[in-house]
DNA sequence: AAATAATGTGTCTTTAGTACATATTTATTA
DNA sequence: TAATAAATATGTACTAAAGACACATTATTT
């Protein structure tokens, strides 16, 4: 925005303020979860008659005393009951007709939760989680926004220390590996994962062993608590110009 | 948006449609462009008091019946002349308090132009380049968009073959390092860079000199037809994965 | 006690990144 | 026109990361 945005200028008087304020914005969801070895997605059931019968993400319009990012916090909060969750933002999606009910533009946020951790009051709401890889089809533009926000996700999970969000506070080797799996879409060999992942440097060893598994159970695992926060091991201006030199 | 979005319930009464529908939305661009062996900006300055002597990223609001992605193009063509440029868009910035002049949330995009081939109508627009290393302060929250832009291009740069964008047609491979390191803000080895760019494959030797320099002429290459559209060597899912197998 | 099933680990090969020096070509200058 | 200056063009050795691949160990189960 610059001096083209002359709202207490003569401009108002032909560009009548509801044309232009007559867009809404909302935000869209993508809730990641990990359960029963599955990437799964949070998706309520749509009630307009468009679409009977298709699933969509969780969404609401952003509130005028609302700041932007917060308004996915927001969503969660009522909807789930879940708080400090890790969001990222992803992408705005704006086409004149994506919507049935007006022109409404969405910025579209991904969402990674622990299922473990976190009491959901879902079936009351009608929510449900879907595996990711069986979604065909949603309500609106959501399985291009789906779509989007699970390749972002792809590429900055073995960039960043985020997929821990989806687990619990200890786990083993196998259940990480297991994971990423599951995000990717494809298998891994074991020894190059553990090796990757220990050149990473995310991994405190706890000490503990897992149990009530039916098998030889392994070592426990969590992240560090330095690499808790938010993309901490962003590479840096000079690192990412480093591959050049 | 899901069924969150009752406009057409009861819901309407209570929350009216004006209060929703009180957020305009705009675009801003970061216009990019190589001159004079620096990577600069397109800058307008502000009119508004409040920022008397700042500069202000191009941008407008979005209008209700144009595609959130057309209004960058829109603002680009109406500002500049400039037509089928490079476009991306980033991120969505939202804070309540960002804009001055009421609730404005902005998608913010880049773009980059090669100067050479676009005739620009700059100064009558009060338009004018800035080296992006010179840029201390901006009008709004211009400079922290600024900042993401220009974060985004060099993570990009090296991945895509979106930086000969800036270029002519034809350059030499000196120019084309000058470039990445005035994108990328370091100096670069001259052997290894050339061997980096050898090894993506992005071009195509025209058998051609130089003319016009002071000096042994280098030869000439252009982007190869294949890598011109946007993001065309995008790693795939697998080679994504394949990462870590 | 034996069998099962998963854990835990190391090496070799290939590829990419990094540091580094010399010969060549053209324009300029003396 | 010969010498000089300045930039082009190119290759090798070293290091780091990626990728393919196999066997011994440990806890559980039978």
């Amino acid at each position: 925005m610059d001096k083209n945005l002359k709202l207490k200028t003569a401009e108002i008087e032909k560009i009548s303020h509801l044309e232009y304020f007559n867009i809404a914005i909302s935000v869209d969801c993508v809730i990641f979860c990990y359960k029963d070895k599955e990437l799964q997605v949070l998706l309520i059931k749509s009630d307009l008659e468009e679409f009977s019968g298709l699933y969509s993400l969780l969404g609401d319009l952003v509130r005028p005393d609302e700041d932007l990012d917060s308004a996915p916090y927001r969503v969660l909060k009522q909807r789930t009951g879940m708080d400090d969750v890790y969001l990222e933002q992803v992408h705005t999606f704006g086409s004149i007709d994506r919507h049935v009910s007006g022109r409404v533009i969405t910025t579209a946020y991904y969402s990674l939760i622990d299922i473990k951790h976190h009491k959901l009051n879902l079936d009351q709401n009608e929510l449900h989680w879907h595996p990711v890889k069986d979604i065909r089809k949603l309500a609106f533009d959501h399985k291009i926004i789906l779509d989007t926000c699970l390749q972002r996700l792809r590429e900055q999970v073995m960039e960043f220390p985020i997929a821990f969000n989806l687990l619990p506070e200890k786990f083993s080797l196998r259940e990480l590996q297991e994971l990423y799996e599951a995000i990717l879409g494809v298998e891994l060999d074991r020894r190059n994962f553990r090796k990757k992942i220990a050149l990473k440097g995310w991994l405190e060893d706890l000490d503990e062993m897992e149990a009530d598994v039916p098998h030889r159970p392994g070592k426990l695992y969590s992240l560090k608590p330095a690499h808790r926060k938010k993309k901490v091991s962003k590479r840096s201006k000079l690192s990412a110009a480093g591959t050049l030199s």
